[in-house]
DNA sequence: GTGCTCAATTTGTCGGACATATTCCAAGTC
DNA sequence: GACTTGGAATATGTCCGACAAATTGAGCAC
């Protein structure tokens, strides 16, 4: 894949809050270091004394971050030996807070786009088959707002993010399925770095319209139609990574995933 | 679904450490109050000198647990207010000590099986297809090792459940998806509590013998064939759910699952 | 009833002290 | 010389007491 993948910006909205409290910010703060790679893989983070030394941030509030990166599986702790980063395979990476964090740091890893990229791409489809099936009136009305912010867009790279976040958070809210929830983070971030690749030159010749390619899938879900649904939601994730010349971007072993 | 899934014992290994530090073992303690429904969403936890004074534990130990779920999303804290129970749908529900906490409590919700096994249905088909162009040689050698210990394994329940993890953890593994791999526990509690419904009395004529229904998965996967790999697997995931009379035990939506 | 002030309450932060576990080194032993 | 053993050094784990900050809610003025 290319490498213009990983450092295209994405600015989709990341609901950062203002972060008041101290162990917050220590932990978000701490999470971009290692996220970030500052400290790689079974690397120690600085020693309590050292920390609090240097920024003067008291001790508690301090191993209360890291109680909540400790949490995610970032780190393990070892009376005397300190304080270490996990292997990244032992993150939840698909932990909201460690999707934000990487995407905000600019440049988060091909590996981690990608696979991110493979997940969305499994999931999305049958998701939306299920909303189909599932939908409530109230499920619809998400469509039909995130569908109306993405034509009345200004079509700067937060409105739009946020409008396509939207409707493909309202895919997983059709579904259902809570677990399916839960992938939100991670969903949302690979949508947005792929559209934002497909369509930030449009128009062009090889792409659809994109609201119209949304608003394709609301209509089958509206339809309670689940094949035409998935069908149709299968055709937006397979083209999803073919640039403005309609070539493929990287491989994604289509005849593993096309039904 | 029958309320049967739910109360039917489980007993894979989930690795569940010594806990020696205190901070951890409250956290494990309260993640399992608020998983098993003690304190529901939006419901007030024990204000922090309450806590105190019930238990003799010290204020920093508890808050250091606090932060710890607070980073999985499932408390928020608000000053003066208290600390209260997040919507279970904000929760990190594939993070592996809620997936443990849930499934150790005996009860977990159908709904949350449920959902863990449509996730399931999603990922691994296609993480087979990617683990039969991807694997490497150590990868086969997991897959030996898994089908041999559930060829010779004592049928006990934990004996089983952990060799079957172990070749579904293999999948996940050879697919080279760290994003799936960080799904695991989710996948294997899923597999678990399924095949734990499928085959709890063997033998019957309805069910094909598991440990052959796996190695053809293996073979697939040896011979670099995603598609036959997808093939197999999907069929393994579409039946987990029969019973010993061939019955479907929940209806799965197979006309959106099926490829 | 509305809006304001102020006190009570609960979490957030700080500092210091000691407990516990692990590493490391040095002395002792075979 | 190689190994074992024991103690010192050190980093995390826990506890305690105090104050800061923020929100709630009651009481008051209008």
């Amino acid at each position: 894949m290319s490498d213009k993948l990983s450092t295209l910006g994405l600015g989709f909205d990341t609901q950062a809050a203002p972060e008041k409290r101290k162990n917050e910010s220590i932990a978000d703060w701490l999470g971009r270091q290692i996220v970030s790679g500052v400290y790689a893989s079974g690397d120690p983070i600085p020693k309590e004394m050292d920390f609090l030394a240097e920024t003067g941030i008291s001790r508690g509030a301090y191993r209360e971050a890291l109680r909540r990166l400790a949490g995610k599986g970032m780190l393990v702790t070892r009376t005397r030996s300190g304080t270490r980063v996990t292997p990244r395979e032992q993150w939840s990476l698909l932990d909201p807070d460690v999707v934000r964090w990487s995407f905000e740091s600019g440049a988060p890893p091909d590996w981690y786009i990608r696979a991110l990229y493979e997940m969305r791409a499994m999931i999305e489809p049958p998701a939306a088959a299920f909303a189909a099936e599932r939908r409530s009136e109230a499920d619809m009305q998400l469509f039909r707002d995130a569908l109306h912010a993405m034509r009345y867009c200004d079509m700067t790279e937060d409105s739009w993010h946020n409008a396509d976040a939207s409707f493909h958070r309202a895919i997983l809210i059709s579904s259902h399925n809570p677990v399916l929830l839960s992938l939100e983070a991670g969903i949302c971030a690979a949508v947005a770095y792929t559209t934002a690749f497909r369509y930030r030159d449009m128009p062009n010749p090889h792409t659809r319209n994109p609201v119209e390619e949304h608003a394709a899938v609301f209509e089958r879900i509206e339809a309670r139609d689940p094949v035409g649904a998935r069908k149709l939601m299968t055709e937006l994730v397979d083209t999803a990574l073919l640039d403005s010349k309609g070539t493929t971007v990287f491989d994604l072993g289509l005849p593993t995933l096309k039904v």
